[in-house]
DNA sequence: CTATCGCACTGTAGT
DNA sequence: AGTGCGATAG
């Protein structure tokens, strides 16, 4: 097994114990995706079918990498892997099963903000202060009970919770956890934590569902065991409770994840549940140098809490760490970006060597407008999801409401979209009445006409007509057919198009972008299930952080939140922001546990960094339009100081950090003066942080719909350079087949289709 | 029912 | 700074 060569006795041991249960311990930088991404191979390689095994990652990220990592030893075999997060495999059971819980199979996954809407709807109805009763207590407080298998009907019994709850004066919470429970039954519509609690249900309850899964997954897999929570950990274990091949890789020291259920406990029960299990521990760090190493080893020493340290490495000693202190955030940026424009030429490192990290996401406009000035080409990662922006939701609920009529959130969001005269009141109305019916929405709206007041029921007419051919064209039509289709007869895309100011193309843009989402969804092979159904599943699952990653998006600096570099590495990470109250975050300051969950976040972020690592802090910053003054982390103060650059070196930086009153008025004029032109131009802004390339003057819209010519090269933004072959027409639209240079040939529908004529 | 204005509040991370 | 809410006028 020449595979295995280069890897050391802790890896190789790793790889090759497949049978039982295996916990590997794997330190930051220790090779673990290399040892999990060797461990498959090695089982296919010994026979097993890629279907039987079961491997569960946190991020969607972290699944797609380590699929073609795997497919690059084992070849197009690795595509039958069952790999994903834990949401969306089980969200895929429970598509397949959804009957046994009384679900239909077209169910909605309502997502954060469709959560929160409902609650407080609920709220509302039930006459209960949202000041007190806060929507995101109330969500979490359901959340985590959920996580750790508190059903409404446990958490009514449970007169320690209901204590709690009426400690912070919400004693009602069990009351609206039920309601809500109902109501998105009712809706057909599960959360994100219903995906995990419904199939510790499923499994539980149903002997053959659960024999049939059981015999299914000979080989069970689980990355970032340290952040998985009960619900996630019970499902594990009815799976592999037939074969007990079941392997945990995780690292106590990068559990970040427990404010939202995350359980170390796990890893302890662990332990208790399978007596038999083989412990492995990797503890030698290939990533970063000797000093970083160190370094890491000295903040995260003063947890309490830590279950076991020893992560050393036998790489160079490196680049001591450097401090930085400035007296501005926007200070902070220019430093930052100051600092890779040198260093690019110095070391010829490129963009993508660099990564700025930040403890919350609004840190990171100000480094993109330091980078920007800079002409620095950067990236961020995560953040505001493309399908939070309302246009997209709104068309999203058209489709939602198509595909699911009993869903209703989604009709709450388009029933007066575009308006039609239909506001809250009627709304509310509609819906208690329905309520009292013990019947839907939709049922009232098609079956019960007759006792809807005269004026109002002419304009819902013409609502359910529309739904009604929707529904009609669900078969006959593509998923991207029917959301064209959509799109244009709901008004939504007119509306869009008929808004010129900057905002409004923004808007029209990112419709165009979703519904050429739903082509690509269309198009791709490895899609059984080409439904709109499936395709609206599928995406409530995907955050911004997972898409693909395209070629413009090659050579660029990443900006993202430490959370979400968790996995990574590059050559000089930034960490920006090291301030009290920041990073810390204020909130943890609170508990003790809290507060060591910061510093194994500071620990993640410190260990990303192969050879050079900066920490930075501003002593004034803007928090909410408020000028404040900062105080270093303390964090800062726990990195032992023989792995500090020392202070001769910081001068430079220092010295710009300070400066005379006369400068500094001077200076906060300039900061003035660009926010406010910020101000005017925050669509283009979001533009360019889309990463959309547009050359306006020979940007193709869909009014020079004439301009294109048979045999005319044009470029789409996804397929490339292509040759115009054929052009049709589609009802009152034009098609086009293109041949593409590297895609083949393609059919675009021309409104939608981003392309630029080239010849 | 819709549009507009002034006021108050914002509390971290991602499926 | 940005958002969302309630009150008010049209």
């Amino acid at each position: 097994m020449n595979f295995l060569d280069g890897l050391n006795p802790p890896q190789k041991e790793a790889v090759e114990y497949t049978e039982g249960a295996l916990m590997i311990i794997a330190g930051a930088g220790s090779g673990k995706t290399r040892v999990l991404t060797l461990r498959v191979a090695n089982l296919l390689q010994q026979g097993i079918e890629p279907y039987q095994i079961l491997s569960l990652t946190f991020t969607n990220k972290a699944a797609k990498e380590m699929r073609e990592r795997i497919e690059k030893i084992v070849g197009i075999e690795a595509k039958s892997l069952w790999m994903g997060t834990f949401h969306s495999i089980f969200s895929r059971i429970l598509r397949i099963e959804a009957d046994r819980l009384g679900y239909d199979r077209n169910f909605t996954i309502y997502d954060t903000d469709d959560s929160k809407a409902l609650l407080k709807s609920i709220l509302k109805e039930q006459n209960l202060d949202d000041k007190v009763y806060r929507i995101n207590n109330v969500l979490g407080r359901i959340s985590g009970a959920k996580n750790k298998l508190i059903t409404y009907k446990l958490y009514a019994q449970n007169d320690a919770l209901k204590a709690e709850d009426a400690a912070s004066k919400m004693p009602e919470l069990y009351r609206i956890y039920e309601i809500y429970q109902k109501k998105c039954y009712k809706s057909n519509a599960m959360d994100f934590d219903d995906l995990l609690l419904l199939t510790n249900i499923l499994l539980r309850d149903n002997e053959d569902i659960r024999q049939k899964y059981q015999q299914k997954f000979q080989y069970v897999m689980i990355d970032e065991f340290q952040d998985t929570n009960l619900s996630q950990y019970n499902i594990v274990k009815m799976l592999s409770q037939k074969h007990q091949n079941i392997c945990v890789v995780g690292d106590d020291a990068q559990s970040i994840y427990a404010f939202r259920g995350a359980d170390i406990q796990n890893i302890l029960n662990f332990e208790k549940d399978y007596p038999t299990l083989k412990t492995v521990r990797l503890e030698q760090n290939y990533r970063s140098t000797n000093n970083i190493v160190q370094a890491a080893n000295s903040v995260i020493a003063n947890n309490k809490n830590q279950l076991r340290k020893s992560v050393w490495t036998s790489n160079d000693e490196g680049n001591k760490i450097k401090l930085v202190k400035t007296m501005t955030d926007t200070e902070e940026g220019r430093l930052v970006a100051d600092t890779i424009f040198e260093e690019k030429h110095q070391n010829s490192w490129k963009n993508e060597d660099f990564a700025i990290l930040y403890r919350t996401n609004a840190q990171s406009r100000i480094m993109e407008e330091a980078l920007r000035r800079k002409n620095i080409k950067y990236k961020i990662v995560g953040g505001f999801s493309f399908y939070q922006r309302q246009e997209i939701k709104d068309l999203l609920g058209y489709l939602r409401f198509t595909v699911n009529q009993r869903d209703e959130e989604a009709f709450k969001r388009i029933i007066n979209l575009p308006k039609r005269g239909i506001g809250d009141t009627t709304v509310a109305k509609l819906l208690a009445m329905a309520n009292e019916k013990n019947i839907n929405v939709w049922e009232l709206l098609t079956e019960h006409t007759t006792e809807i007041s005269n004026r109002i029921a002419g304009v819902l007419e013409v609502f359910t007509n529309l739904i009604k051919k929707f529904i009609q064209l669900l078969d006959s039509k593509d998923a991207h057919e029917l959301a064209v289709i959509i799109a244009k007869e709901s008004g939504l895309l007119k509306d869009l198009y008929e808004d010129k100011t900057i905002e409004g193309i923004s808007r029209y843009e990112n419709v165009q972008e979703l519904l050429n989402g739903i082509s690509e969804f269309v198009d791709n092979e490895e899609n059984e299930d080409k439904s709109l159904s499936t395709f609206l599943q599928q995406i409530t699952l995907v955050t911004s952080m997972d898409e693909a990653s395209k070629d413009e998006d090659k050579d660029k600096v990443t900006l993202m939140t430490i959370h979400s570099a968790k996995g990574l590495e590059f050559k000089h990470v930034f960490v920006v922001g090291m301030e009290e109250n920041l990073f810390p975050s204020q909130m943890a300051n609170n508990s003790l546990a809290a507060i060591e969950e910061e510093r194994r976040l500071f620990y993640v972020a410190v260990t990303r960094a192969e050879q050079k690592l900066t920490l930075t802090y501003a002593q004034n910053r803007y928090y909410y339009g408020n000028l404040q003054q900062c105080e270093p982390s303390r964090f800062l103060s726990e990195i032992d100081k023989q792995f500090l650059q020392n202070e001769g070196g910081m001068s430079k930086w220092t010295r710009q950090g300070f400066m005379n009153k006369e400068e500094s008025n001077e200076k906060d004029n300039n900061t003035f003066s660009f926010s406010n032109q910020f101000k005017k131009t925050t669509a283009n802004y979001t533009k360019v942080t889309n990463l959309t390339k547009t050359t306006p003057t020979a940007d193709f819209k869909p009014s020079n719909l004439a301009a294109l010519k048979v045999g005319m090269k044009v470029e789409h933004q996804k397929f490339g350079v292509g040759i115009i072959k054929e052009l049709q027409s589609f009802q009152d639209d034009k098609k086009a087949i293109i041949n593409f240079e590297t895609q083949g040939e393609k059919t675009l529908l021309l409104s939608f289709a981003k392309l630029q004529i080239l010849e």
